[in-house]
Formats: structure tokens, sequence, C-alpha cells
DNA sequence: TATGAATGAGAGTTCATTCAT
DNA sequence: GATGAATGAACTCTCATTCAT
């Protein structure tokens, strides 16, 4: 199930499991658009209901107040990204080609959702104890899926003796610095050149001579 | 100067340049630590003049409105930053040591104002077009004296092929994980340990056998 | 249609064009009230909000600000005065008598809104100039209505050679006077001693002899 | 004695009677100027001190309170309406030529103080009970003033029988009709021909066939 | 289920006034 | 006598939330 229709995070008014998913579908789509655009505080609901094609007052049979409406946007995400990031390493075999696969993925579904991005590091604070810990709870969902690939490229004797948590930091860090430090990047490059580049000076660190190997066969330049 | 003298930056009704440091340095301090633990929109200007100890009026003294206050602060951060690395980095002479002097000292800075780091992230957005402009001028400072760092390796032959804007955003993006994605790591891992830990995975990663020899020395464990 | 439902002219979030007419008429009548009474800076929305009994918020639900609301107080009044003064001259066919009417009309129109008449002297040039354009708009209508009732008298013979704006200017004046120099008249003095005496001074000026006979008749003192 | 120095009215905190009067002339000056183009709330005390070149503290010596500085504002403005209008009136001896001579002073110097004469409606209810008596005391003896030359009209057999005060009334609206409703006259009127036609109007009123005889010859056209 | 008018607490900001220097 | 930094009450306006329809 995806997020939208987690009534046991967030509760809704109405009973109809239908019109839910629907409605919060509705409402999270503006609700992304805006709060990307121009963060969580400054986009009103009134906003937020005017961009979905409702009231102000069905927003709340949905949603108990806006920091839960921030929740599902921001779980919203993750799960997006989750799904992304696995089907494509789930094309790939290898355990190299998997997690540059996975990587790569993950990049695109950045690229592809850059103000979200950049949203969850804005507004994850906004969001109080209790809230936070759902969002954790997906990130690290991601973070272990992340770690599988690694863990599969130790058990195949192509990792160096490195700590797993910190190779996934690193690559998430990659990945979201292209949306939140583009600002960095020559503007000629773009998101493949990004990936391959980061890749390769990523995994220089962490793989073995013979993981380098087999990854330098994925850029055939 | 400082940051907090800005006044071509940020503009004054006071004359008393003195007066102005002291009093922007008061309110920036009582902001840092008020953004820094609820963010921006949730800390009102009245929490800021009792926080500093003085009337809310006299902010608007100092300041010519909220968004200028956390300019400021996202400036006085920044500032903060360039003189720790440069003066660390200073002390080094040998370009692989310069280097790690100067990541470590990121860190270390990173790891002293937390709170700010993270602040950096959720409120650069908060600001307009031309606020942005001037803490992106103090990012690229930064960026460029890292980015010397890096050069001086390349010099002396000890970098690999890779591109040095790239490596910087590794060595920036790793600094600050360890304020924004802390609990991806364990919580026993301190300071110290990540700072040799990812610094030997990034250099793993740019620099040349050479290169990496001269890393390796740097922990002796 | 009466200046109150007027949505080219003033903005309203609410779209129900009865409910519109029906908040704008309370909030207008207790800010003329209070207008009248201390003046345009002096009242706050909040006064208005409570002097009208809704909530200060729902004022803005009507008025785009505290500026637009004296908008439509002055309007309005400009408004009463017109439909009274035209009223009053359709019942008289003859140019003297209808142009007396008016005149009567119009300090009668200033004796039940003195606190309205003096708030117009005070307050027209708190507004900006789009506003103020509206409001003289009106003031011409007026104007045009009694220059209307001037022409008459001379198309019938009864009018020295006089410039008709000057003599709207006179009559205007001298009903306001009514309102805005009551210290200088003896308190003994009524509404319809007044409008008698000064017509007849007035009408000593401008009308030709054969004029001044026709008006004579008018008070059979 | 002129209003500047008037201590019985409002204090100073000064003793230096010389000081006073140049200080009271300087804020007044730029009071006038300021609050003439503004209003009297929109003017802050502190531009009021800026444009006398003094400091916003200093104001508060020579004057209590920001309404006792509007205060000497209308009552320096009545004093050379009265000063001027008497000058005028004292070179010509013949009843008829006196009034008209004190009519065009009247006039002129409304010309020449257009935006204090507005201020004067505006302003005068922003003045608490005691000092609006001030005002029309000031008031009065310019209505006395006129009131003066009208009677001596009367005594010479010139003027018909109507109410001296309403005469009063009648000039001094139309004197400040040149500035309160110069909307309503032909931009190419000038003055000079607003003042004789103006005159000519009033005078037909309330002169008898002698009196308007000798109005007549002041307009030699 | 859905609407949108209504509420009212609280935000940023201004400014008359005071007072230490 | 003069300065101008400092105060804090009070302003206009916004907006999350509620509730009658």
């Amino acid at each position: 199930m995806t997020a939208l229709g987690a009534n046991d995070i967030v509760e809704a008014q109405v009973e109809n499991p239908e019109l839910i998913d629907r409605r919060r579908g509705q409402i999270v789509a503006a609700a992304i658009k805006l709060f990307g655009a121009r963060g969580y505080y400054t986009v009103t609901i009134k906003d937020i209901a005017r961009e979905a094609g409702i009231s102000p007052g069905l927003i709340y049979q949905y949603f108990k107040n806006k920091e839960d409406v921030l929740l599902l946007v921001l779980l919203e995400r993750l799960d997006r990204y989750w799904r992304d990031v696995q089907a494509a390493a789930d094309k790939e075999k290898r355990p190299v080609r998997r997690l540059f696969a996975a990587y790569a993925a993950y990049c695109g579904v950045v690229d592809a959702n850059k103000e979200a991005t950049i949203l969850a590091y804005r507004s994850f604070r906004s969001l109080d104890a209790d809230r936070r810990k759902h969002v954790l709870k997906r990130e690290r969902d991601i973070h272990n899926l992340m770690a599988g690939y690694v863990e599969a490229c130790r058990a195949a004797g192509l990792l160096r003796e490195v700590d797993i948590d910190l190779v996934c930091a690193q690559l998430a860090s990659m990945a979201h610095a292209w949306a939140l430090q583009s600002w960095r990047f020559d503007q000629s490059t773009d998101l493949k050149a990004y990936v391959s580049q980061s890749f390769d000076l990523l995994a220089g660190g962490f793989l073995t001579g013979a993981g380098k190997r087999k990854a330098a066969k994925l850029n055939p330049e």
C-alpha cells in the first residue's frame, strides 16, 4: 500500500477507503507542487485546496492538520524513491552492476523530483517528533535497501574493508547533491555524466581492485 | 570584517559601528540559537528579542526585517566556516596533509554548529533572490578554498584525473552528513573516527596510489 | 447598484453578492459611525469589527485593506447625496423651484450626515491616487447634477451671466458649511432658516431680477 | 507675539525665550511642510526632526507631544491669515473696496498656503477639545475681522438686510474653495479671475444696488 | 460528503515617547 | 541644551481551523 491510504498514521474523518486514496492523492499532489516551489510555511491550506480543486474544509476531512499533509508528502516521496530504486536494481544480477543501477535510479528520481528532494531537507524538522519517526523509518528502509546492494559486493569479495553505513551515506549524499548543490557543478554537466563520474569517484574509494575493474566496464569511454 | 558589520548588505538605522557590531552580535547569537532549534518560521521576532535581552523594536534599528536577520545568521556561519578551515589548513604544508586538515576542520565546525548547519539547508530557500546571492557568494568562497587544496594535490601528482568540483561536493556533502544524516551512523561513532574513516573512503576515490600511501600515514591505526 | 456591491472597485474574497452587500453594509455602517466620530487613523480594524459585531478577520474577506473600507464609506455617502438630491429635485418642475429643492435636499443630507461630511474633508487625502479618482468621479456626478439645474435656470432666462461651475461651488460650499463651520452661526439658527437665508443670499448673486422674484415667493415670510 | 512663543498654550522644558522662538520656528516650519504634504498621522516625529535638522528628542524639549506641534502649526497659519488680511484691508478706506481687498488677500494667502489650508480641514479634529478651543478662538478672530469689514458696508448703507455671519461664512468658504475644490474649476482659471468672479457673485447677493455699482468699478473689464 | 464563511490568536512592524550620556 | 538609542504598546493583516448548511 502506498503512503496515502495510511490510516494508521494519518487519520481521516471519511470512511470510504477508495475515496480516501483518491482525495489524498489530489491533495498530496497539489501540496507537493506548492511545497516544492515555495516551502511548507508560505503555502496556505487555501492554496492547496485551490490547486487541488476542492474546498479548504475538505482537507480537514482527510488530514487532521497541515502538518499531516506535509507528513504524507514526505512519505509519498520516499515511497517513490524506494520503488524506483528497487525496480532498477532488480534488473541487474551482478553485484557491482546492481549497485550502480540502484545509484543511477536514485539520482534519476532525485533529478525528476528536485523540488521534493529539497523540500525534504527543508521541512523534515517542521514535523513533530512522532511524525519524524515515520519519515525516518522510510529513510531507513531506503538505507537498508542500498546497504543490501553494498553488502552483496562484499559477499562477492569486491568491497574494501569499509563501513557500509558510511558508504550508504556517501551514495545518498551524492545523489542529493545533484539537487541541493547544483551550483557547484558546471552547468553543462548532464545527469548521465554526473552519475557515471560520481559513481566512479565513490566506487574508487570503496571497491577493491577487482571491483574497480568491473565498475570500469560500466563506462566504456 | 565579519558579516555582522556588513552595512552594505544589511542596513541599520543606528550609526555607531561598534554598537552595530555589538547589537547585531547579540541578536544574531540569539537568532542562531532559536532558528537552529525551531527553524526560521516558528521563531518570532519577540522570541529573538527576549532571548537577546532587548526589546522587539530594537531589532528593527539594526535589521530592516526578519529576513535580514536570517541573512546575517547564515552569512555569519559561513564566515566562521571559512576562517576555521583556512586556519587549520595553514598549519600544514604538504598537500595531502593540508587537505586532510581542511576537511577535518570542516567537519569540526559542522560538529560544533550542528544546528546552524541544518538551518542552512532548511532556510536558504526562505531568502529572496537577492539575499540568496550573498549566501551563495560565500558558499563559493569556501568551495574555492577547498578546491585550492585539492588542486595542490594534483600539482603534486597525487590526484587521479577527476573533476575537482565534484571532489569538493563530496567533501562538503560528507562533512554536512555528519550533522544532517547522523541517524545513519552507529551512535558510538565519534567525530574523530568519522573524519578519518570518511576521508579514507573519499581519498581512496580521488588520490593516486602514491597519494593514498601518504593519506594512510595520517591514520596510524 | 449602490457603492457597497462595487466588486469592480473593491474586491471581495466572498462570492455570494447578497452576502457581500449585507456584510459590507454592516461594516461600512460601523465604519461611518466610528470614522465620523474619531477619524480614520484613530479607529482600528478591531474597533470596526467590534462595532459591526463580527471578527476582525472577516473584514478582510470583504475588503482588501483598511483603505478600501474608507473608500466605500466615502462613496456610499456620495451615493446617498446624489440620490437624495435628485429625488427632491424631481418633485419640482419649474427651474428656480427645482434648484431650490435640490439645494435644500443637499443641505438636508449634510445635516443628517454631519459627521460623514466632515469625514470626507478629513480623509479624502488619506486615499491613494487611484481611490481618490473614484471619489472624485462621484463628486463630479453631483456637481453635474447641480449644474444641470442651474443651467435650466439659464435656459429660462433667469440666470445672470455667471460661471456655472462657480455657482455650483458656492452651493456646495454653503451646504457643507452647515456641517463644517457651524461655529459661525448663531446656535439658535435651525436648518430650515439656514437653507432659506443662504439660498436667498446666493440666489441674489446669480439670478436675474425676474429670477429673484420667483425665488422670493419660495420664502413667504 | 506670534503663536510660536505661546508658552501659555504650549509648554516648553527650555527657559530661554529666544531659543524657544527659534527652535519652534524650525520645528513648525518642518511640520507645516510635511503635514501639508502627507497629513498629520503619516508624518512621524523623526520625519519632522530630520526635516528640521535636529534630533527627535529635542522636539520634546519644546513641545509636550506631537499634538502640540500640530496645534502650533494650525495657530501659526491662522496668525498669518489674520496679518495678511488686515494688512491688505488697511490699505483701503472705502468700505466696499476694503472688503474686496480683504477677500482678495484671504484668497491670496489660501493660494500661497494651499496645503496648509487643506491641512486645517483635515487635522482640526485630530486635536483634543482643549486644543480645538485655541484654534477656534483664532478662527473667530478672523471671522470678526471680516465681519467688521462687512459691517462697515452696512453702516454706509451698502448692504442688503442679511445675516453678517452668513456672509462671512460665504466669503471664507469661497476663499477656501480655491484650495479645497479646485477640481471644480476650469484649469485655466487663475487666482485673479477667481477672486473677481467669485466676489462679483457673492457681492451680488449681499450688496444693495448702490453697493453693486461700487463693486462693479473694481473690475473694469 | 462537501462547501466556504467565519473565527481569533498571533505574526511582523511602526513610532511616540523617554532617558542616559 | 542636545543627542539618538531604546522601549513596548498597539497597529494592520494572515491563516489554520471550525462548523452551519
